[in-house]
DNA sequence: TCTAAAACAGGTAATAACACCTAACGCGTA
DNA sequence: TACGCGTTAGGTGTTATTACCTGTTTTAGA
């Protein structure tokens, strides 16, 4: 029985390599290519997956979003990402929702993306060898620096920083989440010194990269 | 003779994809794929093509860069842009820039690329449809409410949007540019109207929409 | 060469952001 | 139970941003 691998980027023409790829090899079977969350989550019941591909950026919905509700309601589907955003942030947050393997689009070619969805498929985890010496620099530069991820940002956080990057001022913030000024206030501050940028720009760039936007 | 088409995108995957849709044709001849600017750039003069399907988000350079530096040193390539950017003002700017059409990542097949080839093999333009509306509709909106292209930004503009969204203050901005304190106030306050944000983080919003960054 | 636009710069003010501090409270865990 | 941590909130002060003006010089196009 082969393995049923559904595919879901908004590009076409990525979605049709990946397709062609995958079509070379007599055990794995495309039980569904989408373009956006809404099309996965539609479709997904006819012919449910052992292996999803998923981009992080579609149109309708972040990756983080995708992992949370395919958990809740399609927990044997296995998640590989496929993805653009390089940042360790990123991919241990992924992983911790849950997902089996992470891939680059930059880097992840025919054989990689294969042997990713046969080993996952195995129960067992894939990490590209770039994706694991980035993770390890990453929580080896943290440790040395203090107590452990620190840089990991808490769920008000993002919530802050979400609001930031849609161009509310603090007060406005402050109002949306029934919280005060100062808290508002406080929580900037303690994202610009956590992500190290210098100021709401920073901090504007950094939810892209972290795919919160 | 075939049509030699080049491709220059930083996903493997969708070069291949690409790559596999034009082997089809017999009418078009691969003459290379590239994953960066500097990779093009490298290797165009052993085999020029005739098109060059360009990604405007490349790791080196931004497009702008790359189709003003074509334009000087291997003026016979025509440029096919293919790229997720749908923003007019990108459109706007990269036809200006001498290139001769426009695919969307997320709507371009495989046909689509192999008519804009051909169309602008034959020295037409090519806008997918989609496109063509959205231009028009941009220009229209644009005319009703004042002197023509308002929102078009001038090449220092640009400049101080690009530093505003490398984090650096106003002050720094001036000294970088040696324009004084209030010239950088003004530009950005200006940006902040043509661009329709309510501050600078709508700025650098924009900024990585239009691909400047 | 005339003209419009772009780039430059200053005045004045209000508002927002940022830094650095303390501290209360609840919650889960060692 | 003691501890760390997240969330909340306030105090105080500095600096940056933004709005809305006026005006000159430079540049480039018709």
């Amino acid at each position: 029985m082969p393995i049923k691998v559904a595919i879901t980027d908004d590009h076409l023409m990525l979605l049709d390599g990946i397709q062609n790829a995958l079509s070379e090899d007599p055990d794995i079977e495309i039980a569904g290519t989408y373009q956006s969350a809404k099309e996965l989550f539609n479709n997904i019941h006819k012919s449910t997956p052992d292996i999803l591909l998923l981009d992080l950026q579609l149109p309708d919905k972040t990756g983080q979003e995708i992992a949370a509700e395919l958990a809740r309601n399609f927990p044997s589907v296995k998640i590989i990402i496929l993805s653009g955003i390089e940042s360790p942030l990123v991919i241990q947050d992924m992983m911790k929702e849950g997902c089996k393997g992470y891939l680059l689009k930059t880097t992840a070619n025919k054989n990689q993306i294969i042997n990713a969805i046969k080993t996952v498929y195995k129960g067992q985890l894939f990490l590209e060898s770039g994706i694991q010496e980035r993770l390890l620099r990453d929580v080896l530069e943290t440790k040395r620096r203090g107590p452990a991820d620190k840089k990991r940002l808490t769920a008000r956080e993002k919530d802050v920083l979400q609001l930031i990057a849609m161009e509310y001022n603090n007060q406005q913030i402050a109002d949306k989440l029934y919280i005060s000024l100062r808290t508002v206030e406080n929580h900037r501050h303690n994202l610009i010194q956590k992500l190290e940028v210098k100021n709401a720009i920073g901090l504007v760039k950094a939810a892209m990269e972290l795919g919160l936007m």
